[in-house]
DNA sequence: TTTTAAATATGAAACGTTTCATTTATTTGT
DNA sequence: ACAAATAAATGAAACGTTTCATATTTAAAA
């Protein structure tokens, strides 16, 4: 009695009266006679067949599968980006496995190695941790904003360098002479360093003084900014800065709250420029509300899948891809009527930065 | 020339010198004399070898990965729900296969149909359509929040039931007399429907009225909640209820604009309570801050898996598993210096809630 | 019709594991 | 030192597909 028997292809196949060959081309649309193809069709239909994933792929060697590696769907942008990921895979027929990976270590390792077992066909690392000695040789593998050393990984990423460099344009236009950029020293080399690179460029061409807050960790984050931001009083208690570019919206919306309970006003007295553009995208309006330079989350999504996609397929892929970051009034800034300008570093500094 | 041919388990045998069995124990930790571990692992070592998913896979029908069903990972309520997951998940040595189902019921089938295609071995479902039909039947599935019909799927909630008595009675502690549930009525059954029907219970016991104001679908919200405050103020422009149990915190933050916007004061003049706690689990400080009856998020997402994992292991488990959820101050209720009681229907109510 | 060419269908082999009935080596008791 | 008992190692079979060389059918040409 085989009542309780996952049907099988052999199955199928004694059911239509044809040989299995046929009914694996039935299943994987190859041409076959009409008639066959019917009776084959009706064969699954009547057993309920499902074609096992494993055997399968133990022929084809493919998972139709990708994982991605994020350090906390928690945060707004990484979840957006998760999303969009995920959307873009489900369009070309595969699945995501997903790793917040919490800054743990062997969990990223462990599912950089996902690839190699035949569990996964590729990897797209949001990498929190320093991994770049683990990275798998010969699998599929996209980066998004961080620099693997010695491995030559496909890295997806805002244009951080002109994000920092329009934004503190953007700020200057507005008004402000005297900014200061304000983020955490982040412990590896991540393409978002250039934040702040592109604020300093920006900065040095427009003649103005180029200051920086190296934030503490948290919970202290409030209070180091409290401390800097009493240290740039004039005798009158007036703040001797007028502007303040946060390496993230998070980290903006810290000094927004530190300036009201200060009594300042925003963006009056204190202009405020986030980076992230969390609000943009954010699912209700009680997200984040600031000016910020906004990171196109999704187009970068579908850049990482397809570039990953290509490299899987023995494509040539590009082994960096910026994309640009566009400015988005929050209401942390001044009001402007004239429409955001392209401006672009010169370039003499854009080569710097591309080190070339 | 096989320099360019992944490792296999014969060629580990071969290295080491003994037969396939012998490794396959060893990969699958099974007692083997030392001599030849050492061998083996030695041999794995020197050839990089990793086991292939899919031919084990084969074998042992087991995939170690579980479907996770959402309907947005940008909610935060769903992405610390999936996180949760994802973690409990890697404790016990499974992957995360995740889907955004976005409203897109085919997108939701196909994921039902996972682990009957030996992609995975189990389901954790929070669908947002009515997939009732689509449950393929023998394997392990878990819902969360949902009802499905005539489906023997065991269900996991937090006791939404009492989460609407608790909140009210506790509205009604802080002074509300003349509270008004406000919720988007559901097109599905769902077990969030029974927080209103405790809000009701816990009237009915206070002799309080039960008003109720079901939103017409977004972008119109806040102009439905307008309308209903309007209609509700006495001739001198005093509202006529004094408290808002808001089915949702997000609604309730809807809520607590349009009174700050028409002029009003929280708590003062009207007492908000919303529901889930997305705040106290927010990662930062812009998120929702109102008062709120807290599901469980992170025991809810454990249960979910621990409930599968029993169920794949052939154990017997709850149809129905209902978590407490608590209230927590957040700025848009009255302080109270009692602490929270653990209000519970009566047993009647209790009951008749239950159907039994 | 018969021959040839084109189109389809066939089924054995292979993919890389796990399992289990056997065989071989080791230990124990006398 | 020998038999019996116990422990360890072996390797063939099986898991459910895909593939490909071969066989069969069908259609076209002579």
């Amino acid at each position: 009695m085989k009542s309780t028997h996952t049907p099988t292809m052999k199955d199928v196949a004694a059911r239509a009266g044809v040989s299995l060959g046929t009914v694996s081309k039935v299943i994987n649309h190859i041409p076959v006679g009409e008639k066959n193809r019917e009776k084959v069709n009706l064969a699954i239909k009547e057993l309920g067949y499902k074609v096992n994933t494993y055997a399968r792929g133990l022929k084809t060697q493919e998972t139709k599968m990708i994982a991605l590696i994020v350090p906390d769907t928690t945060n707004p942008f990484y979840a957006r980006f998760t999303q969009y990921v995920e959307k873009k895979l489900y369009e070309k027929g595969y699945k995501l496995i997903l790793c917040c990976a919490n800054g743990i270590p062997e969990k990223e390792i462990g599912y950089l190695n996902l690839a190699s077992q035949n569990k996964a066909d590729g990897i797209i690392a949001l990498t929190y941790t320093d991994v770049s000695s683990f990275i798998p040789a010969q699998i599929p593998i996209v980066s998004f904003d961080r620099y693997f050393e010695n491995h030559p990984v496909p890295l997806v990423a805002s244009d951080n360098f002109q994000g920092g460099f329009q934004g503190t344009k953007k700020l200057w236009e507005l008004g402000c002479r005297r900014p200061v950029f304000i983020r955490f020293r982040s412990k590896f080399s991540s393409e978002t360093d250039k934040r702040l690179e592109g604020y300093v460029a920006a900065c040095k061409e427009l003649n103005l003084p180029s200051d920086c807050l190296d934030l503490t960790d948290p919970p202290d984050i409030d209070a180091s900014l409290k401390a800097y931001l009493e240290d740039h009083k004039d005798s009158r208690g007036k703040l001797t800065l007028d502007g303040i570019f946060a390496n993230t919206d998070h980290q903006a919306y810290h000094a927004m709250k530190i300036l009201n309970q200060m009594g300042y006003r925003i963006p009056e007295d204190v202009q405020i420029l986030g980076f992230d553009g969390i609000r943009k995208y954010g699912i209700d309006d009680s997200a984040l509300y600031v000016s910020s330079m906004c990171q196109p989350v999704e187009d970068l999504a579908y850049l990482c899948v397809e570039i990953l996609l290509k490299k899987k397929e023995g494509g040539v892929v590009p082994s960096l891809s910026l994309l640009p970051v566009t400015y988005e009034y929050g209401g942390t800034t001044r009001q402007s009527n004239t429409p955001m300008q392209a401006y672009g570093a010169s370039n003499e500094q854009q080569c710097k930065h591309l080190g070339i």
